[in-house]
DNA sequence: TGTTTACTCTATTAATCCGATAGGATAAAT
DNA sequence: ATTTATCCTATCGGATTAATAGAGTAAACA
């Protein structure tokens, strides 16, 4: 299961996504629409942002906006920064490496090697969903 | 990320699964040879033991020991057992089924679309994976 | 029958994470 | 200046996680 964080931060990038044109949409517009607690998101949009998929704005006519087109922003990235790491033990991670302190030699791990499988089929389905396609079919 | 209980518990199934005769194994010489504290152990032993995977015996002699073919084992089952829901968010889960709290209509919510796509694909690798499969290729 | 062995069950604990909130700082528009 | 709205840090209660403790129960075996 995913955190609300998460689920928050899609929503409101899906949000942002639906818009016509690239204006800014105030925080409250978001929190109030899709029923999330307006100083939560603040700081997921915070996230967001410093990762380099909204950018903001300040001051009055100010919100948050997209920054890079819906096609580019894969689910797997999204994931990552909200949510952590894909793979389901940290070490099978790509990004997020860290050695099991049970694993005194990781090759000869049964888990090991099952969850390098499923991280590669989970990845390939939020490596190729954009929120693009997230939105299309709504 | 799925927990250490969950771990334990794949790495004390792949355990007995290797054992040639299906005598019971006690569980001091499972959490020794894993590395997992034996008392935490002894907890999620049981709970695969009421899904009804794994039988144990009291006494001298005594121990766990598996009551399924390693081939009737999915590793979804044993996922739901110990971790909880597949899906990531509750309203698309098919076992574990709730009402998100912020969405007034789920069938017009972008994330529900996406996240029963996701499921789907997520159920049939888990599905389609047994204990068999995983501890094949050691 | 009594002792040892090993699972069963409850409950407690420390540490961490989650979701939410508060409040002042900063920057932009008018 | 004043208003608007993001930025940033700090805090909080509650839930969950991982681990531990200890008494209870059942089986084997001498």
């Amino acid at each position: 299961m995913i955190s609300r964080k998460t689920k928050y931060g899609l929503k409101a990038l899906s949000f942002l996504a639906k818009q016509e044109s690239n204006k800014p949409v105030q925080i409250s517009v978001i929190s109030e629409a899709e029923n999330i607690s307006q100083k939560f998101l603040e700081s997921i949009l915070l996230s967001l942002r410093k990762a380099g998929f909204l950018a903001s704005k300040k001051g009055k006519g100010g919100g948050y906006y997209l920054l890079k087109e819906t096609r580019d922003i894969p689910l797997a990235s999204i994931y990552r920064i909200l949510e952590g790491p894909i793979a389901m033990v940290p070490c099978v991670s790509l990004n997020f490496y860290e050695k099991c302190h049970d694993c005194p030699d990781e090759h000869s791990c049964d888990v090991h090697k099952l969850m390098i499988q499923v991280r590669d089929n989970t990845l390939s389905i939020l490596e190729n969903t954009s929120l693009q396609d997230f939105i299309k079919e709504s």
